[in-house]
DNA sequence: GTTGTTATACCCCGATTGGGGTATTGGTGA
DNA sequence: TCACCAATACCCCAATCGGGGTATAACAAC
């Protein structure tokens, strides 16, 4: 019986995920957290084989959790869940040591499935997700063009500029220049092929960047 | 036993709900669906006491469904779910009939207790759900100066903005002159206390207006 | 060791935005 | 009926943005 501990911030979906497995399906739910920082004090106190975890949290997500428990030395197989397809995502939480992705459309046989692969240590991958990963291997796709070869100071310029804030604005906070301000933003929309701040930070927030 | 119908494009959040209940607590899903649009037909087919219906689906999506269902003269008693705290969906759910409003952090406690009320035609609001509509009722808080005094025009207009559109472009869209549209953008960044269009669309985005 | 990437910084300039004011129309509700 | 509001439209104008080009230091990758 393969043990496992949800992490996620919506109660409903962990309390139905665990009463959904059954006997036959040689998986049970022996514990669940609604917050990434109380994992740690979970896995010392129960053996758990494969932790689900929700990438949305609000106070810790799920990258950060996976981060936070490799720090502490625990190197437990991880299946990461997620309403979204994020490329970004999904490359964050395979550099953590991500052991699997599925969707939350998926299908009970599917999260059955993906749970004893990962507790096997191997990879599973939900099809959508594998479409998306065989997608930005071939080059310019969809998924390509997105973000996930936005740089991280990047990524803060569009955190400040959805927050309201002007090229003033965001050279005070950054403590950068104007004209840097200016030129990382003008390489940000040339990259994502934008033509205004707004639609910038509307595809950033569709991408799940901010 | 309370018949329940789930309409939920998240397979595994409706199975999970599905086997959560226990015969002590009265309730039974006894059909679910990923597509609003198939509602119907199950209704047909099936007795049904209560839709536990998601509000956020990418075909269909709640508030439609439960207005679809309405015109061919269903009346169930419905259960609005959702993740987020929108005081527009909020509003939008009540005035197409919905009993009740869950959000999916949720307890299952909760979950049943609003399903056994709703089924006796009473309503439920989650606590925090609950909170908002007081809030809305005592004037000027977070909620009200949010986003449900935006008009419908004014939507498209920020509709516009996240789609890269500039002043120009939106004139032409909606077949109003730059002037009407610069008027429109500066009426809802009034309203909404921002001071870029950058940060209109986070915001819209936030409150899922768009 | 050369190429590539990132972050930094500066120049110019025309188009657009955001902020201020005002006004007419048509519909809704008191 | 009268008041209110949404949608429409116009005026002015300073500040900002978006688009173009260029460059250098640091660091990684190959």
């Amino acid at each position: 019986m393969i043990k496992v501990l949800i992490v996620d911030d919506h109660d409903l979906f962990a309390e139905g995920v665990k009463s959904m497995f059954k006997p036959d399906d040689g998986i049970t739910v022996t514990c669940h957290t609604t917050n990434g920082n109380e994992a740690p004090s979970i896995l010392e106190a129960e053996a758990v084989d494969v932790i689900l975890m929700d990438i949305d949290m609000p106070v810790l997500d799920g990258i950060a959790t996976m981060d936070l428990l490799k720090r502490k030395g625990y190197d437990i197989p991880t299946l990461m869940l997620t309403m979204h397809q994020s490329m970004r995502r999904i490359r964050g939480a395979l550099s953590k040591g991500a052991q699997g992705y599925i969707l939350k459309d998926a299908s009970k046989s599917e999260l059955v499935e993906a749970i004893h692969k990962v507790s096997q240590r191997q990879n599973y991958f939900h099809p959508k997700v594998n479409d998306m990963v065989f997608d930005y291997f071939k080059g310019k796709t969809a998924a390509k063009n997105s973000l996930q070869e936005l740089s991280e100071r990047e990524i803060e310029i569009i955190q400040c500029l959805s927050e309201g804030k002007n090229t003033k604005a965001i050279s005070e906070a950054l403590f950068i220049s104007e004209h840097t301000v200016k030129t990382h933003r003008r390489n940000i929309m040339q990259k994502l092929n934008v033509n205004t701040s707004a639609e910038l930070v509307k595809l950033a927030m569709d991408r799940e960047l901010i």
